[in-house]
DNA sequence: AAGCTCTACTTTGGATCCAAACACAATATC
DNA sequence: GATATTGTGTTTGGATCCAAAGTAGAGCTT
């Protein structure tokens, strides 16, 4: 993809994201060719790829429409991701770690460590979090042999809410989400320390329960 | 896609598959389009679906080349398959079966007793397990709560080695694939089981194992 | 002789044009 | 009055044209 290309797409993703254009509504080449000042051309290249990521539905024979997601899509979207990366960490714990991955895994459970360690939650301090978080993943997900799991996630992760660093917005309850960084952290380590000791089933099974940290524990610490 | 672009899409992903275009080799806009006797821009749009399906990767600054599989991805894409209709078979049974879902995967289960009963396999039954292996399947996996799931399994097939109905190909040793059959028969019996006793875990296991089918269990038989 | 640069050719990306398909509506016929 | 058919308008798909970016090759300089 050229830049423009690649810009169409992602201005694209971020405009049905933030619901401009609205799920179920038939979406046109030529308002959207308009909308964003580019011609047709670009659009079209875009539309196939926003089907293939899933934001985009063919609209019986004629043209597209901006998906809708229930509910139900979300939270399967989420057991999506866990099953996916609890893959990659099992096969991961089977072939053993190398100790470049396991030196680099350190680093950043070192920083979360280091992170939370102040006992509270600053707004600056989600970004970061964002980041090592994102980074721990993806270094399990790259290192469990194969670029066909990382793909499958990558696809899933199209799906906006999906995607493993979209846990933290509240920037209201920095509380309640200091208490759910601060478990999340401790499934990143018990992850890790599942990976060292070669435990498949166990590394798999916490990577599982590690993907619904955005969606179920949220309740779970209101309420506590 | 119109009838010509869903063509140039599948009649490329057949010349991939097929092997005329080489792994890795960077392949032209205009060489496929001429190849195909079209212009263009359907080639273009083609790609950039290919490109999502990950039949085809970005060849530096420039256009597209023929990604090429290792043993290892073969291995990691039927992996993904296991997991994602594992998914979708714990689910199915923590929901529960409907009475029509139950009755559908009666129907194929029965046929497929039907076809292996007479105790040996015949050339033209291959293609009668392979839409009714097809059907079970689906059938499970569209019945799981979310198209979600079934998205991710369909783009994971994509890749030519990993789709479901890619078992039975050896038709010089019928004798061997007939007992390969027998086995995932007796597969989706059990899982069948699993799924109306709301056993989830095993569902979800049995289906895991089930994907393999096609992979490890030639050698056992082969050995057998 | 080797390395660097400039130029020419190849290839892709974007815009526009034309044709075909589809939807909607209006009219005509039964 | 209802249904079918035809006609018009809108929208997408395919082809072509032009521009921009890249690559390779040749020539020049050190």
């Amino acid at each position: 993809m050229s830049n423009n290309d690649k810009s169409v797409v992602s201005r694209l993703r971020k405009l049905i994201g933030e619901g401009f254009y609205q799920p179920g509504e038939r979406i046109g080449e030529v308002a959207v060719a308009e909308q964003l000042g580019v011609s047709r051309t670009p659009v079209r290249l875009a539309f196939r790829t926003l089907e293939q990521e899933g934001l985009l539905q063919r609209a019986g024979k004629r043209g597209f429409m901006v998906r809708e997601f229930t509910e139900a899509d979300v939270l399967c979207a989420v057991e999506v991701r866990g099953v996916l990366e609890g893959l990659a960490a099992r096969r991961l714990a089977e072939q053993g770690l190398t100790p470049t991955l396991a030196e680099e895994l350190t680093v950043w459970i070192q920083r979360g460590r280091d992170l939370l360690a102040k006992g509270y939650l600053e707004e600056r301090d989600v970004d970061v979090w964002s980041e090592l978080n994102r980074r721990f993943h993806e270094a399990i997900v790259a290192s469990a042999g194969s670029p066909v799991i990382g793909d499958a996630i990558a696809r899933n992760n199209h799906l906006p809410f999906a995607a493993a660093d979209s846990i933290v917005i509240d920037s209201e309850a920095l509380d309640r989400e200091y208490r759910k960084l601060q478990l999340a952290q401790t499934q990143h380590e018990l992850v890790f320390q599942a990976l060292r000791h070669g435990e498949g089933a166990r590394a798999e099974m916490l990577m599982r329960e590690h993907a619904f940290i955005g969606l179920r524990y949220g309740e779970l610490l209101g309420l506590g």
